[in-house]
DNA sequence: CTGAAAGCGCTTACAG
DNA sequence: CTGAAAGCGCTTACAG
């Protein structure tokens, strides 16, 4: 038996393919009755539908706008690698992608870009999200305009559209587990010194986040372990460093550090100088973290594959604009959590 | 500017699309000078082909083979389903999928299924492989013959297949650093009970290299606790629980087990019935494993996705198959480490 | 070794 | 609301 085409439908149902087409794609412009004929030779026949991608007649070619953070981070360079090549990896040669850098923390230029993006060359938009009071609306009034927006490693909450990341509280909260279990063991009786916490800015939820399901379950698994006010260092090395020079020097028996954001070079590079070693749970697997946990200077990394997220935004913003579904289990982001011996 | 087609190639190129076609396919029968233009004219172009799924014309069906055990654990089963949905969640619907039951551990049923395959009507092979003598022949015996040949979970090695499943070696280490924080934290020093191991047949390689991994490193970085010997329970959840029950006997300080295999509920039911507290390591997120690490019952869970590893398959396959390139990133199946914070 | 032609399954204007 | 026809980009027999 050999697999069902539209003409085959058409046929079965007494019609032509130009209405099963109508009907299968949702077009309107069809009696109930024909529908009703489609669906039935579709279930007669086990028809389904070829992929997408498949039809090759005069498709238009679907534009998406990706808004990065202009100052370059290790992480936001995996980034840009992984948006250039997610329209090959999601096998869809119809997919044209822009990137657009954004100036940091300048949430006007990222309401500008939206507001500025013409409905009809652009058909999405995938953001770094700012959560910030203006950008927000700048979003719905894209949503408005017909333009698909996906949210990319930080939401905007009470945004009405997809996001695509971990969630960060529960990267917070396997963070806490970790760092608790790594300091006390089984003994979760014994004297510990204190944790310190290094994070980004609480303009970014993904930080917000992160601390918040970190202070939960450190304080409430591991109450014996004091912990620090978080500094914000805006992921900038150079503040990260003194920081954490600060906190050892405070500090003599710190017993662990938690980076929740970027500039994790600071950090490192006033760890290398010191003869304390606290357990230190950094994020992103970049380069230079993953050579630090190598060696054994980090002792877990929480992170998130950029390929999978770059390649899930494309998914989704062609799926949503074409009003076809996603497929749940391949879209969601899992926290990756890496230890010295499972580095990729 | 449009995409470039084939036919552009051809006029670029001044020859006809049927001689690009043969070249971009690498179908032979071309002289290396019209190779060459077409090489040319590509790049001039920057052409791209269309995805595979796209060759709407005379395009023959994929038939591949499932060759998965018919004991049924949980794991199986969530395996069994990801099978099912993998044809679509490749976009693919030219591939077809036979999933045939092997009898288990019935090294001649797979060797018999192996040497039967047609190798008109089936294009590859997908295999939970025990590592048999007869197996890896009968496995060079297919692909001699041009049959796709991957195996799943557990590889054979020495076979030259492409192996679809996490590095259980890399896994076994991470057990053992778990573990070891686990159990000690920072005080490494402190005295602690023996750990005990469980795990399924020595027969199937992912259970040697777990083993390997995690006794490497517990015996390398935590000296201090010792390793019992391995108690293989064949996944068989009564053999498990006696197991189990005999461990927490004779050592009322027992401070973890690792389970390396399926057949977990055995274990978990002796867990119920003592008051001793192991740290508690399992492999594969199935329903009853995740709710134990829920309730804390379980301390962490390593697993492997198994929809990515179905999905997996059938790419590979067909890539190989078709001599098209496969993207490692996207191929690669990484170790998910599940504590209770971060359950999906 | 090469090309003209027909066809793949689906979709899009265009008439009605 | 519906259908006949032409076309999408690529591939496959078939001649040469």
């Amino acid at each position: 038996m050999t697999k069902a085409t539209v003409e085959d439908v058409a046929r079965h149902a007494g019609l032509s393919s130009a209405t099963v087409g109508r009907v299968l794609n949702g077009r309107g412009n069809v009696s109930s009755q024909a529908r009703e004929k489609v669906a039935a030779a579709v279930s007669a026949l086990s028809y389904r539908q070829l992929p997408s991608s498949i039809s090759v007649s005069t498709k238009p070619i679907l534009n998406f706008l990706f808004l990065i953070p202009e100052r370059k981070t290790e992480f936001l360079k995996m980034f840009e690698t992984a948006i250039d090549l997610a329209p090959v990896a999601v096998d869809d040669c119809n997919v044209k992608i822009t990137i657009c850098p954004i100036p940091f923390d300048a949430d006007e230029a990222v309401i500008r870009e939206l507001d500025g993006i013409s409905e009809d060359l652009t058909q999405g938009v995938a953001l770094f999200a700012i959560d910030a009071p203006g950008v927000r609306q700048a979003v719905e009034r894209a949503k408005r305009r017909g333009i698909q927006v996906v949210t990319l490693v930080s939401d905007i909450p009470g945004v009405t559209s997809s996001f695509i990341g971990i969630d960060n509280v529960s990267a917070g909260r396997v963070a806490g587990n970790l760092m608790g279990r790594f300091i006390c063991g089984s003994f979760s009786d014994l004297p510990a010194g204190p944790v310190g916490i290094i994070c980004g800015t609480a303009r970014l939820r993904d930080q917000i986040d992160r601390m918040y399901g970190f202070s939960q379950i450190m304080s409430r698994r591991f109450s014996n372990i004091e912990l620090l006010a978080p500094l914000e260092g805006n992921s900038i090395p150079e503040v990260n460093y003194e920081f954490t020079k600060e906190l050892l020097k405070t500090h003599p028996n710190l017993s662990g550090i938690y980076s929740g954001s970027a500039g994790n070079s600071g950090i490192l590079e006033a760890l290398s100088e010191t003869d304390q070693s606290p357990i230190t749970l950094m994020h992103e697997l970049t380069p230079m973290v993953r050579d630090a946990l190598s060696k054994g200077e980090v002792d877990a990394v929480l992170s998130q594959n950029v390929d999978h997220i770059a390649r899930s935004a494309v998914r989704t913003l062609r799926a949503n604009y074409l009003g076809r579904p996603i497929l749940e289990s391949q879209e969601k982001i899992e926290i990756d959590i890496f230890l010295t011996d499972n580095i990729p």
